[in-house]
DNA sequence: TTTGTAGCAAGAACTATTCTAAATATCATC
DNA sequence: GATGATATTTAGAATAGTTCTTGCTACAAA
């Protein structure tokens, strides 16, 4: 495969991606962080960054690890994917914003994004000192699908 | 203060500690080992290793940063304590073997034990998908005690 | 065009944690 | 109690995910 001059530049004035936006909640999306989140949005299999980064190579060639983290993190602090920790592992990522929480499957690894059933409201169950305010809740289970 | 010989040598045969048994859990008690717990149980502040490092060296001048990680592990898989994560920052510790939540009170920094209120069952509220045998949850809460 | 700001790439730096190797302690057996 | 095997501790080196620095490129405003 050859690649255009354009291809072949490193910034954002490669060939635009039609479907995503050009701003998402006020986050400017270049070329980078378009692939960043389009690759989340299709594999929907919580990447740690550097598979984010292997998996956008081929549409990025020279895109760098460090712009994946600096995009992630952008995405991230404009509320647009989520950041997502299992104990020590490398940070995964998670573009489904609806609150839910994540079982690790501990036989595959897959993590598996996890629903309340309807009617629940967290806080409620939880004994919390008074004059509380919960700015964010993360819940994560651990076992195995049998 | 001038230390007793047996204060200055290295390992577990130094002045014992009357009040933590010799042996938990199948776990031989070392006075290294009975030291960091000693402190876990005392100030309930979830310390992170360094913090226990820091902490148990009046008690035990000559230990390491490694022996401190090397007892938390230990102490940590025989389930004398528990290790708790909050997204990347340095793991801490935590002797409440109850059920129970994590709440990391922004302003001033401090975690706070969350009980769940009587008669809940966490994986009832959950949409989990069939056959799925949990081991494991973790609830973490992030906010502010207003 | 000029000038300012945002974003990117490459590699260095950082830091919590783990590993390695040698010394010491404890335990089991005599 | 000596002796040999095993467990633990220590100091420092190594590791690895992430962040930082620097120079460069793109884009926007004037
Ligand atoms: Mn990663
Ligand atoms: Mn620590
Ligand atoms: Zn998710
Ligand atoms: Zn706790």
């Amino acid at each position: 495969m050859i690649l255009s001059f354009a291809e072949m530049t490193t910034q954002a004035s490669e060939t635009p991606n039609k479907d995503i936006p050009e701003e998402i909640n006020g986050l400017r999306m270049t070329r980078q962080r378009q692939e960043v989140y389009r690759f989340l949005m299709g594999e929907r299999i919580h990447p740690t960054a550097n598979e984010v980064f292997m998996g956008i190579k081929k549409a990025l060639p020279n895109v760098s690890l460090a712009t994946v983290y600096n995009c992630l993190e952008a995405l991230v602090q404009h509320k647009i994917i989520r950041q997502v920790n299992f104990d020590r592992e490398p940070s995964r990522y998670c573009p489904n914003l609806d609150e839910h929480g994540h079982f690790h499957d501990e036989t595959t690894g897959t993590i598996h994004d996890v629903k309340f059933k309807p009617g629940i409201n967290l806080t409620d169950l939880l004994d919390l000192p008074p004059n509380t305010v919960i700015k964010d809740i993360e819940i994560t289970l651990r076992g195995q699908l049998a």
